[in-house]
DNA sequence: ATGGGGGCCTGCCGGC
DNA sequence: TGCCGGCAGGCCCCCA
């Protein structure tokens, strides 16, 4: 579910609710989801004050007073809810637990976070603060897109070479962190670039051009709230609405969306995943 | 080093 | 109505 664009939604989300308060209780609901989760998980987390709120390319990663960092991956179906603030005005109740609801936290001013992931795919860990940079998720994760040490020289010296397609170039973590496969497949639709090309085949003026772009469609989806497809949530249990901006992603059968061109959006299967583009001006 | 494919889970949707 | 196959915002791991 959840690449770049949710998860720094589900940040924001939950800065104003964490930042600066304690974790009166926690509730961990099971052992673990993708992985065990570490142990004494709550007791760890229990009278913990958070710090800081920060996103690595798909993980969020909570500050804690303790001297430990709470990492948290949403995998493919994961959704973190607020309930018990007002905001807006108007006042969420704590809703009565729900299947998959995994581990509750009860902030000390009265804001409940659930996190809930059916499929499990998700997942917790802490680990100690100043240990990103060996943690095995982070370690050898690519530059954030967003950021300054992702640019064309780095993108091009990633691909050159490579055989396989641009498709699952970007969507290697380590060659640049937080693009998933809708945010490539409208990326790579706009640079005009067909899903297959080798990755070493993408011209330089290319390489140039899908930097500026994967920046744009990234921005634009965050300032949309992400894209709700089925499980997204924004944490104030809003839709995304991004999908409204999709030009190729989930959109088999229609006009392409390209100024003037012909086009009908097509599927094709890669590494597994499906690719969406047009095979008229992607090239 | 690179690449391909399997596997982890649950839920939903369409076809029969 | 029920069953079954296919598919889903991710990513690690093993094999050649």
């Amino acid at each position: 579910m959840p690449e770049l664009p949710e998860v720094e939604t589900v940040r924001r989300g939950l800065e104003p609710v964490m930042f600066g308060q304690r974790i009166a209780a926690a509730e961990v609901r099971r052992e673990g989801l993708r992985w065990p989760f570490p142990p004494q998980l709550a007791q760890r987390l229990t009278g913990a004050t958070v710090t800081g709120l920060r996103r690595r390319s798909k993980y969020i990663l909570m500050d804690l007073d303790s001297g430990e960092v709470m990492l948290w991956h949403l995998g493919m179906s994961g959704r973190v809810l607020i309930s018990g603030v007002v905001t807006g005005g108007f006042h969420h109740e704590h809703a009565l637990p729900q299947k998959h609801d995994h581990v509750v936290l009860d902030m000390g001013q009265g804001a409940r976070i659930t996190f809930n992931d059916p499929r499990r795919f998700g997942v917790i860990d802490l680990m100690t603060a100043g240990a990103e940079g060996t943690h095995p998720l982070l370690a050898k994760l690519g530059p954030e897109p967003l950021g300054n040490d992702f640019n064309e020289d780095h993108l091009a010296s990633r691909l050159a070479g490579r055989r396989v397609p641009i498709k699952q170039a970007l969507l290697d973590q380590h060659i640049v962190a937080g693009l998933g496969n809708i945010y490539v497949c409208e990326v790579l639709h706009r640079a005009g670039i067909h899903p297959t090309r080798a990755a070493g085949e993408v011209t330089t003026a290319e390489v140039a051009q899908l930097v500026p772009l994967i920046r744009e469609v990234l921005q634009e989806a965050i300032s949309a709230g992400g894209s709700s497809l089925r499980d997204y949530r924004q944490t104030d249990g809003e839709l995304g609405y991004f999908q409204h901006a999709f030009r190729v992603y989930d959109r088999s059968g229609d006009s392409c969306a390209t100024e003037g061109c012909p086009g009908t959006i097509g599927r094709i299967v890669q590494g597994g995943r499906s690719s969406f583009f047009c095979p008229c001006c992607q090239r």
